[in-house]
DNA sequence: GTACATAGTATCATAAGACGTACTATTAAA
DNA sequence: TTTAATAGTACGTCTTATGATACTATGTAC
């Protein structure tokens, strides 16, 4: 895990976890790599929408900033799979917590569309 | 409040509640407003840092998604107040676990930089 | 010796987000 | 009659984020 010390100068703990989850596909994957360990495929087939480059350089910072690891197996053809970290699980918590309130959020947007 | 429909074709609480929170200014907005009520002009003076134009904005895409309340005094000099509504009250849940995991990531790297 | 599979890279184009400066309306007070 | 204060608007610019397409390395199976 490469230490990013410019996030220590935000100074807000809010700004450090916007900094850090911020990135169109960052929670996608997290939330895909939740259960158990993915190959890169894996996330590529689970996600048809993103590009290939944009998803490895999405992953590239998760690893980057240790909600992630990656596991190079030397084979051929290529083998890498992803996993969450422990800081990276713990981050579920804050997913949690956005899924609870998206879901009472939409709830009250469907009452007022009636 | 104005219902933005798009939000419940994204399917996922959690992608709503990414798609609401996004823009650089949002969190610290509502974190203001946290406690209580202010005027338009105190939010600029605590915020030097961003434009006022770009604030005018946040603040209404705050409150077009329901988060923030705001209440028109017809007077001059004009006075406008913005507030949390319900929903924006709870959304500070979230923001206490970004916080909670924000904090507990910076001991990380921190530990990481010795 | 050709094709296939995986996990990428490289390059260029476009769209979205954020920024800077200047401008407005209104009325009360100087 | 000019100035000050508040809460904005209206441009144009610039940077960052995302998107599309094409290309690479390597060993195994055919």
């Amino acid at each position: 895990m490469e230490v990013r010390k410019e996030l220590l100068e935000i100074g807000c703990p809010i700004g450090v976890t916007q900094n850090i989850m911020a990135g169109k596909w960052k929670l996608v994957i997290v939330w895909l790599l939740k259960d158990d360990t993915k190959r890169f495929g894996e996330l590529r087939r689970a996600l048809p929408q993103i590009r290939q480059g944009y998803l490895t350089q999405q992953l590239r910072e998760l690893e980057r900033d240790g909600l992630v690891h990656r596991k190079v197996y030397n084979v051929v053809p290529p083998k890498v799979e992803y996993s969450l970290t422990d800081i990276g699980i713990r981050f579920l918590e804050v997913m949690n917590k956005m899924y609870e309130w998206g879901e009472e959020y939409s709830n009250l947007i469907k009452n007022l569309c009636k």
